[in-house]
DNA sequence: TTTTTATAATAGTATTACTATCATTCAAAA
DNA sequence: TTTTGAATGATAGTAATACTATTATAAAAA
């Protein structure tokens, strides 16, 4: 039995959902392929129609502007980690290891999970390291936020820093401590492959010293205080 | 009497550079304060000469575009910030104090210092925490580290690594940890007044609550191993 | 005085970011 | 079976963006 895992998407986030046709699933399998190659900024809906073989007023169909199919693909990224993370943590009781685990996950390059052909998770998972802050250092986060396009990466926050309070309940700074893991995760993997004199994984690039430096700095902090 | 302090900036950055004539100084000060008025994205240079009273052409003659103007403000940036750190820590010698001392003065809002009137330090520092990442978030960092563009970015950092290690000579992690502190000053205010959900600020919105939160963070980490 | 240099004024191009219209297909409802 | 309607394709068109080029003019340096 294969459990299928449909990430249950914000509405106002597109026009017609993407998922409900092929154009939709092409337009999702194609702009994670073409932000990967250019990156966000050179990447074009009419680029885009070009490479799926569709007219560039198909896709606005779909999606209003890249902006949010950018808050999309972000969306669904951070609601299909949570759902990992609540997968591969499930049986766990301990919260330190649970926590340790999550930081694995985060800072872990995922694998191309077959289960939705039309998104391949590995190259999501890159693009969210170089594109995802994008999505909300603009003028529009709190438009943006009001209509609750960060609501699966906040409720991501929430679950970690939960955790974090359950490691320590006198732990006075869970969720700022919960962000800093989740945007470090991904920043030092950024710094380590881009700018690596900022890290101290310039020479190996190996992901596992990025999971041992957050866990060195997180339990340091908890047991401390 | 007032030193002058004057940031040597990489040449490749512009075309002419912008601090040797008025129309220069005019491109700095209203590109700062246009960028933080409307954002990055909706910034174009039409805009800029409109705001100064040039023409479009006069504007391309000092910045090839305006992504390698976003890189002279942060480079301008982060090396004013250095100097601020060397002039601040100065007379300090235990290293832990000065280590403090630079987490403040990266987590604290910096007052426009009038000794360059045509840089808004203070609306510069909001600009470096909601933009100054998309500096680097590009397909060109390669390219753009190559010319040495986040050399000040890099120093800074490579400074607060240093006095981590003064700190604790058996640190494993001291860039890494650099750069957390670093960027973690800036996405936790942009958090508190953006996101305030991903923070223990939301309610308060203070900076000294984020200083309280790094000192707990890099302390703990410090002392423990 | 001549020459250089910076700027202003104007024009023009390719691309981007859309919006609008109309014809076609194909499946579901009447 | 016909009708309807929803999705798509094809084509156009507009305003703004991101530039480049040309010429004239004014001010400063030689």
């Amino acid at each position: 039995m294969k459990l299928h895992v449909q990430i249950k998407m914000n509405e106002a986030l597109f026009l017609r959902d993407p998922e409900s046709s092929e154009l939709g699933k092409n337009i999702l399998k194609h702009s994670i392929q073409l932000i990967h190659k250019s990156g966000f900024e050179a990447f074009t809906f009419k680029k885009l129609a070009e490479d799926i073989g569709t007219t560039e007023a198909g896709i606005y169909r779909y999606f209003e502007n890249k902006h949010k199919l950018l808050l999309y693909l972000t969306a669904w990224y951070w609601g299909w980690l949570e759902f990992q993370i609540s997968f591969h943590t499930n049986n766990i009781d301990d919260p330190t290891v649970k926590l340790k685990r999550i930081i694995t996950l985060l800072a872990t390059a995922v694998e191309d999970d077959e289960q939705t052909n039309y998104i391949n998770e590995s190259l999501l998972h890159q693009i969210i390291i170089s594109e995802g802050s994008k999505a909300f250092l603009t003028k529009q986060v709190e438009e943006d936020n009001k209509q609750h396009f960060f609501k699966p990466y906040k409720d991501l926050c929430a679950v970690v820093g939960n955790i974090i309070l359950e490691c320590n309940l006198a732990y006075k700074y869970p969720r700022s401590l919960a962000s800093t893991i989740v945007e470090m995760a991904h920043f030092q993997n950024f710094f380590m492959n881009n700018l690596p004199s900022l890290t101290d994984f310039g020479n190996t690039k190996e992901e596992s010293e990025i999971i041992s430096f957050l866990n060195d700095l997180v339990f340091a902090g908890l047991n401390k205080s």
